[in-house]
RNA sequence: CGCGGGGUGGAGCAGCUGGUAGCUCGUCGGGCUCAUAACCCGAAGGUCGUAGGUUCAAAUCCUACCCCCGCAA
């Protein structure tokens, strides 16, 4: 079969080795555009396109997949089907209809559950013991088409966002490689999702970054391995951002009685930096200061002086330069 | 030229309106205790990122470069 494989981060690296790897014939390598990217924001190729040439496979980065010498580029290629792993648009409807297969999508959640550009990281936010794969036949909706197959994997206390989406991955190649296997044999199963019981994993947006003090200990803890390795979570500290990397339940249950959430219960090498949430109790055990190092709680405490009784907030509401603390000014007014 | 923070004994930090390098922890030696990630006494350990410059004198001011990090993507 000819394959045209689309996909853009990560993720998507290893789904593409695998079809090549299975003996299919990757005739091309759709991926976006380069695009400024990290600090001093030079351009950058998607990990998909320094994979792809690595291989040396043919690479198309159109800036909208509907252009007409796009879409006649596509169709010269001859794809029997179009693999899809997180390229990061919509497709429009000229490419969906044209292999004869249909375009195959890889997702990172059991649909109907968790559509949306953020499977996994929501997955872990919110308690789920258990995700993993479907891959399907792309329709025009978002995340909509009929599943062919589907493979669950389970999520543990000590997975993170990122060791779940490298385990995801991987579990995506094999998933997806099987269903090329089956419909080369004309014997794929397919289903329709049931549309009722979906639910949407939306993009991470700021305000999913900053830790929810008010709420549970171990949502926090949800939460903070959710979002780690990236974008990570984060708290104020005296009007500075920091990034909280680990955390420990502590205690279930404990109540406010008399404290606030997010406030600094304990910050010396005994009992490590406890931090009340609501209900529980949450030991921090590694973070970052804004412009420092990732650091354990051990290391943080022997340089900065937490105060007993501090508060960790949501900050000021002013977004965009969160930089913009220059720290020589603020120890002379302190 | 996207914005900004930082490079000081093994670790984390202070010192930076120029003039003997300091704190917490760790390490080593000793003491105390039934006991302690407890406490007490003492010691070792630093070319203050690199290279220049200003100055009687620079970790502290100026210039260039190297490295680390947050935002932003």
């Amino acid at each position: 079969m000819r394959v045209v494989f689309m996909g853009t981060p990560h993720f998507a690296v290893p789904v593409l080795e695998a079809i090549i790897d299975a003996g299919y014939q990757v005739v091309g390598v759709v991926t976006r555009p380069d695009r400024p990217k990290g600090r001093g924001r030079k351009i950058h190729p998607s990990p998909v396109k320094e994979a792809a040439v690595d291989r040396g496979l043919a690479v198309f980065q159109p800036p909208r997949l509907s252009e007409p010498e796009f879409l006649a580029e596509l169709d010269n290629l001859l794809p029997d089907v179009i693999v899809v792993a997180a390229y990061g648009r919509i497709l429009p409807p000229a490419v969906l209809h044209l292999p004869k297969h249909g375009c195959i999508n890889v997702h990172a959640s059991l649909l109907p559950k968790y559509r949306g550009a953020a499977p996994i990281h929501r997955a872990i936010i919110n308690g789920e013991k258990e995700t993993g794969i479907t891959t399907m036949l792309m329709d025009e909706g978002l995340d909509t088409g009929d599943i062919l197959l589907q493979e669950a994997l389970p999520i543990t206390d000590e997975d993170t966002a990122g060791t779940l989406h490298d385990r995801l991955a991987r579990l995506g190649a094999g998933v997806l490689v099987k269903t090329l296997d089956f419909l080369a044999a004309g014997m794929c199963p397919r289903r329709q999702q049931e549309h009722a019981l979906a639910t949407y994993a939306p993009p991470l947006a700021r305000e999913d970054e900053l830790i929810a003090w008010n709420a549970g200990a171990r949502a926090v803890f949800n939460q903070v391995r959710g979002l780690n390795p990236w974008p990570g979570a984060a708290t104020f500290w005296n009007g500075r951002v920091l990034k909280i990397w680990r955390v420990e339940v502590a205690q279930e249950e404990s109540l406010l009685a008399g404290t606030l959430p997010g406030q600094v219960r304990a910050a010396d090498p005994g009992e490590g930096l406890l931090v009340q949430a609501n209900p529980g109790l949450v030991r921090v055990t590694e973070l970052q200061l804004q412009g420092g190092r990732r650091l354990s709680a051990q290391d943080f405490l022997r340089g900065h002086a937490v105060a007993v009784g501090t508060i960790f907030d949501q900050g000021t509401k002013e977004r965009g330069n969160e930089e913009r603390g220059n720290g020589r000014e603020e120890r002379r007014r302190a």
